[in-house]
DNA sequence: TTTATTTACTTAACCGATTAAGTAAATGAT
DNA sequence: ATCATTTACTTAATCGGTTAAGTAAATAAA
């Protein structure tokens, strides 16, 4: 587009555009009438510097990514909230990439931002990320902060929650509500944050002297249809739970379509958990007891600490890592007596 | 960061850096045998180019810009969904600012994108957006697609949907359910499509032999707890409402929240309709009747047009707008007998 | 055999900004 | 009055690519 440069700047004021570059700088090379006069003809001609000529030299883009599975999600939504306004904050702009859990996805996407393109990138890995070389590369070249899913191989600063703890405070919090037999569904085997909610699980049945049946631990995949039939199947069997804890937001529609086609009254003959940042939850019926992650401070902490490391390259990241807690919020879906 | 460039594979292989940014572009210049040795070089090293490089020098940056209000909204972030998978299609980037419904944001934001940083940009304007200069120096710079909360005031594409229409259906619903007392709440005086569902409301009104009363038009605005008191001020009285229409998702909450602290009963004493692209609305309680917008749709037609810009100059963006209809999605909220 | 054309490069300019280094004129110091 | 310093600029190099224009050598045409 015909935009105002500089060169013009320059010539319309017989002067070079080098003195015109520290004019607008404000360097003390120049003197304060020609300052004025370039801060007014700039200011007249609506002049905006081209960010890309001045990155180039500076080697600094003033630009962050975003790498995450999904947007459509309050959990991620949130976060990105979190990040953009820090972002601002900082003078920096944000380019978000989707995954939408696809892995090669997510290897295209580093691979273009090896290139100078952003100067440090806030992610959060796909379900199916089981190989971690793109990730390694792209971190020698640009600074890392994971949040939420992060990676454990890569050596580098980490925002997660409390995701042990709150799978066992969930089952606990089952427990106590006199469930006997707790299911829990599962997103993905590769994902550390998934494995930590189940250990969690597994351990807050333990201590309570109970087994853990791997039958009872219910992978939730891709396919809608699928996942919907294997809960049908698992609350039609004599030993159906009565107890469940959702490990993803979306898995809750399914558990409620799947009890009210069943007739299964919620939380009389299954008490529900799930972790969730939807705003709705509390006027679901019955309302949602949650897990509720910190989205928006992950998301803020996650670009607070990438651009502390921007501002310091000498910052060891790794040394930043931080898990903030998730509150569980108890509501009518865990119910005891009604 | 120390990156691998054109100048260092070239001195690599004793060959200037034309020859091998000619090689790398398959040029016939070339012979296949210095193409073989440049390209074998190029992906030993990782070599990445870099893109403000050739922006520069093309007056092109592969880069749209999304200026929305909120993500954290289904309709916004299902929008993003449909708008980055186009432009991944297209092998562009896309660079994401939230408004946050501040005006003063968006016209910072704006005066940022003159600068060539973006060779497009597909937005959603605040609902506070009321003057337009900011939006009319952009456009004259950068090619523009408006989708849902449009401009009218700009010539150029505009993505919507049916959104009076959908006023009228909403509120033709609520009479055929035997609503005598409909209320709307409103989000902005200055929005577009507020104002059309709003005129369908009025419209259905009167074609059924009723009054509008502006009593019964309600401003939600930014203060939750005020908008929560205006609610319930609106329920006690004798003259309450027994159907309401939400023009925006984010007010369901208030008034199923509402409802459940005065023992109204939805839909027996109140019938609820909501502009909503929320997943959960199924199994609320009572699940809910929606006007559902083709979100998805909506992002992808507004980037498809945008890219169908960029490729051909001399399309009129004005001539491209769409209307894609949203769809009355019938559930218990406004269920007639119980 | 001589000239024309093709091949396969290199040189240099450019995109728009920044900045180190150079310079002429004005001011200050001795 | 002379040299030193400051002031207020300009020139030129740079970031990492792309490309128009130039060129030497090889091949083809007359």
């Amino acid at each position: 587009m015909g935009n105002i440069t500089i060169k013009m700047l320059a010539k319309e004021l017989n002067l070079s555009t080098a003195a015109v570059s520290k004019a607008l700088r404000d360097s003390h090379e120049i003197s304060e009438r020609t300052k004025t006069r370039v801060l007014e003809l700039a200011a007249a001609l609506n002049y905006v510097p081209h960010p890309y000529a001045g990155s180039l030299r500076e080697k600094k883009s003033n630009t962050i990514a975003v790498v995450i599975p999904e947007v459509a999600d309050s959990f991620f939504s949130l976060a990105l909230n979190g990040i953009e306004a820090v972002a601002i904050e900082n003078g920096y702009h944000a380019l978000i990439y989707l995954t939408h859990e696809r892995f090669e996805r997510e290897k295209t996407i580093l691979k273009d931002l090896e290139s100078g393109r952003v100067d440090g990138v806030i992610m959060s890995v796909t379900m199916k990320t089981n190989t971690f070389d793109h990730i390694k590369t792209l971190n020698k070249a640009v600074p890392m902060v994971f949040f939420d899913r992060v990676c454990e191989e890569i050596d580098t600063a980490k925002i997660t929650t409390n995701d042990e703890e709150c799978g066992y405070q969930a089952t606990q919090h089952l427990i106590d509500r006199g469930c006997k037999k707790i299911a829990i569904l599962s997103i993905s085997e590769s994902l550390s944050i998934n494995a930590k909610r189940i250990q969690g699980y597994q351990q807050a049945l333990l201590d309570s002297g109970r087994q853990c049946e791997a039958s009872y631990i219910i992978d939730y995949g891709d396919d809608p249809t699928e996942n919907f039939e294997r809960l049908r199947k698992l609350f039609q069997t004599a030993d159906r739970p009565d107890g469940i804890v959702a490990t993803v937001s979306k898995m809750t529609t399914d558990i409620y379509l799947v009890c009210m086609e069943l007739g299964l009254r919620i939380p009389q003959d299954l008490k529900v958990v799930s972790f969730s940042n939807d705003s709705t939850v509390a006027i679901l019926n019955p309302s949602l007891t949650t897990i509720t992650q910190p989205a928006f401070e992950m998301g803020k902490s996650a670009a607070s600490i990438l651009f502390k490391a921007l501002k310091n390259k000498y910052l060891v990241l790794s040394e930043e890592s931080m898990v903030i807690p998730s509150e569980l919020i108890v509501r009518n879906s865990t119910s005891s007596a009604v």
